[in-house]
DNA sequence: AAACTTAGTTACATAAAGTAACTTAAAGTA
DNA sequence: TACTTTAAGTTACTTTATGTAACTAAGTTT
């Protein structure tokens, strides 16, 4: 029984990435700060799940909130260095998609 | 209300990639053709997920499944082309957690 | 004051994943 | 021959994650 020679760090960032909804708000941040409810009807997440992510993504130090005293108030959602450093994953993804992906019609 | 500018192909390929455990098995796949039971232990799948999983990988044409006639039979996973193609992409998401995740111990 | 908007939260329903025991087929062992 | 083991799954059941829709709180517009 040979156990796991995988990478913790690897696999810290795959179980990041591979929850639902996760890289698509970064993918969606990653042309410009937002605000909550624009994220929510850009990608369609409910506001419940968008709410879970953005704490996460907080929390993981990719996002950024932040209050801004404009009347109305603003909040914005906006990535980290560390949130912007993962473009070049969601490139390779995106570029991917477009060479293998096809869509059918029906 | 601005709705989705989001391309459909690249949803596509997200969706497949955020699934629990797809990225992991091409991962592991990526080295080299492997068994059920390989793949199981070396990510630590349950076998009812990891049963999941590769169906759909081959039916979205990522995982070839080979019944190999030795005594006793093999059934081997290796990815196809199309499969393979996702190199870059976990590799840029291997790149990225080296610089960027840490682990802390406890 | 009444109605609207933003940014959520709450309660409940459905779907996905985990666990562990079971199955089927072939092979190895006593 | 009967008994056990292994590989590759499957099944039944539990737990967790996600979806839905209604609700809230604070400020805004009418």
């Amino acid at each position: 029984m040979k156990q796991s020679a995988i990478c913790p760090k690897f696999e810290k960032a795959i179980s990041l990435l591979s929850q639902r909804w996760t890289a698509l708000v970064i993918y969606q941040l990653l042309s410009e700060p937002q605000r909550f409810s624009e994220i929510q009807s850009a990608i369609g997440i409910s506001g419940k799940v968008l709410s879970d992510r953005l704490k996460e993504l907080e929390q993981f130090g990719l996002v950024k909130r932040e209050v801004i005293p404009e009347t109305p108030v603003i909040i914005e959602y906006s990535l980290t260095d560390k949130g912007k450093s993962l473009e070049p994953v969601l490139k390779a993804i995106e570029n991917w998609s477009q060479t293998w992906i096809t869509i059918e019609a029906d």
